[in-house]
DNA sequence: ATGGGCATGTAACGAGTTACATGATTTT
DNA sequence: AAAATCATGTAACTCGTTACATGCCCAT
């Protein structure tokens, strides 16, 4: 039996805390992962969770409510917990995939505009801004926590990988500015 | 007409320096910018080709050869340079995607031993070793061509983000080791 | 009353991977 | 003699996204 797609994992890995959830709370957690393991659509989580359950990994349970649809909250089994330390330790991490269409865009400069690219670069800046300030909350938040201590050292290595990536994307900028002033 | 997505450009893009390149050699060059976006694989690049041609971006043109089977080489169009400068200029960068597989483990290390999210650790520090090395062989590469500005720039600015990785993921390491040896 | 949050799911599509198939040339 | 490189392509599959569909609750 070959092992599921990462995202799987991820999924399951949320559950492992012992806290069962709802889809609909495993997205909202999965979306502050984004920094790290760009999270998947709504959609598939639900489609994840029923493969989950289909191998005995989570198990629902239907949990009526006053008014709202019923809501269906997973946990984890004995088999799942297994199943996470099994893949944590055996299967490889793989490369780290990025994707970063600013850089790729500043590869093909010489088909565009200086502007445009010097444009490019502060957006990208403004969005590594937007991030750094999403880090602090989620750190905050998950400070409130207790026997959170992987978690917030994870959004602490984010945290150092954000910072290092705005200073270099500066860099990039000023090179950019300093090359169009010489021409 | 929708935009095609990033994949495709990657592939105009690299057709845009008016050096015609077959299937083969474009597959080449786009794993060396696997590390700020990652390429597509072989299979993908015909087909992403095709799609160019039926668009009238690119053109092929067969090249016999003495022996081997046909080349087929493929050229930029003046309409595929349109609107490699449009998708430059007016298409949104969108959000970098990172998928960090060390981090995630990491991320659910209550569900397995310090050792392994150690070794994990080393493991992935091994690999940013072995991506820096292979800046350093890009870097010589395109600084023997002419013209490769840009490139060189995006190069540049991966090995600063590769460095800032690994001085985070050391800091991580040092981290974990000191969380072990108090408890 | 309007919009946002809670809550789940399906259908259709598109993106991308893996494996297979072929075959000559060049290097070890 | 074996392995790597050059060279292209197809078929099957899986992953993942987008859009749609539904409906209640709560705050403004």
């Amino acid at each position: 039996m070959k092992s599921l797609p990462t995202t799987s994992y991820l999924v399951l890995g949320l559950l492992s805390w012992d806290r069962p959830m709802s889809g609909y709370e495993i997205r909202k957690w999965a979306e502050q992962m984004r920094f790290f393991y760009w999270s998947p659509a709504q959609s598939q989580i639900y489609g994840e969770l029923n493969r989950l359950a289909e191998r005995g990994w989570v198990t629902a349970s239907e949990v009526a409510q006053d008014g709202r649809p019923d809501k269906r909250v997973f946990s984890i089994t004995p088999a799942g917990q297994a199943e996470l330390s099994r893949w944590l330790a055996e299967d490889p991490a793989g490369p780290t995939i990025v994707k970063n269409g600013t850089a790729l865009k500043l590869y093909f400069g010489h088909a565009t505009t200086p502007e445009t690219l010097l444009r490019l670069l502060h957006e990208h800046l403004a969005e590594l801004d937007e991030m750094l300030g999403q880090t602090a909350i989620v750190q905050e938040f998950l400070e409130a926590d207790e026997g959170t201590i992987y978690p917030s050292l994870v959004v602490e290595w984010v945290y150092l990988q954000l910072e290092a990536e705005r200073s270099a994307a500066r860099q990039m900028l000023a090179r950019l500015q300093a090359g169009l002033q010489s021409t």
